[in-house]
DNA sequence: AATATTGTTCAGCA
DNA sequence: GTGCTGAACAATAT
């Protein structure tokens, strides 16, 4: 059997959105998945939602990770005795798997001891992501009023047209919206319109359908290439946006000037020359 | 030391 | 009710 590694690495420009999180994914089915939880080391209880830290641990022991599963933002992790942990990675979150007898991470906020001689860590410097223990995925995607995952095969063209049909704000809002689709943050919503020639702040109702289509095109190609190298940002395409988001760097794809904009709290960046106002 | 950073949630407004 | 905007929140790096 070959032992495939998958490494995050974690690089400050890219922030837990759905491509992210599906790299957490594989990550821990090469690594956790089927393995037994002998104990659960809760070293932060913020990062608990609605279950004490006490209840986590003795639910969690002796459980094995059975399947895992992922929707916008957020990682199912199916267990054995019919609960399902939730994992949110907030804007810093990843995972980490060690050796025993390894340094626990910095910031490691939850620790999982395996069976194996591994632990997995669930480690966050801003304390912005969850951990949850439920029931049901589909009540939680419904108690969330979660829109489609931006990256199944569920969301096909004739089902994206419909979200933005009788939508009024801004384009980057919306697939930024996880009620209107799941799994875009800034930084992806920014990639996205860029390589789809888009300006960000255009209004949805003056799009044309050919526009949205391209967005539609470009967000599973987007995807698709940054989740095939692992997120690794060394080995994404040349035409990225996403290594180039500074003021006055210089466009990869047709030698423009890159812009921000900020807008509710929250930058845009944007090529002026091909991704003009209209 | 002040600022920028993020996703989610929620109050307030049209 | 509905859709949209903007602010608050936490904690850190720079």
């Amino acid at each position: 059997m070959v032992f495939i590694r998958i490494v995050y690495q974690k690089n400050k420009k890219n922030m837990p959105e759905l491509p992210d999180v599906e790299v957490f994914e594989h990550y821990f089915n090469y690594t956790a998945l089927h393995k037994k939880v002998e104990k659960v080391n809760v070293d932060d209880d913020s990062i608990l939602e609605n279950i004490s830290p006490r209840s986590f641990q003795m639910r969690l022991k002796d459980e094995k990770f059975k399947s895992t599963s992922r929707y916008g933002k957020y990682l199912f992790i199916e267990l054995i005795r019919d609960e399902i942990l939730v994992i949110h990675f907030g804007m810093t979150g990843y995972l980490k798997y060690y050796k025993n007898e390894e340094k626990s991470p910095e910031y490691e906020k939850l620790i999982f001891n395996l069976n194996n001689g591994f632990k997995l860590a669930y480690v966050c410097t801003r304390k912005f992501g969850l951990l949850s223990l439920i029931d049901n995925q589909q009540d939680f995607i419904e108690k969330h009023e979660l829109g489609p995952d931006a990256y199944s095969d569920d969301l096909n063209w004739n089902n994206f047209k419909k979200i933005f049909e009788g939508r009024r704000g801004s384009i980057k809002t919306a697939i930024m919206n996880q009620k209107i689709i799941a799994g875009i943050g800034n930084v992806y919503s920014d990639e996205i319109l860029f390589q789809a020639k888009i300006y960000p702040f255009s209004k949805i109702d003056i799009l044309s359908e050919k526009e949205l289509k391209e967005i539609y095109k470009k967000m599973n190609w987007v995807f698709k290439k940054a989740i095939e190298p692992n997120v690794e940002e060394d080995k994404f395409p040349k035409k990225f946006l996403l290594s180039h988001r500074d003021v006055g760097a210089k466009c990869p794809i047709c030698g423009g000037t890159i812009k921000s904009e900020k807008y509710s709290g929250r930058t845009a960046y944007y090529c002026e020359d091909h991704q003009k106002k209209k």
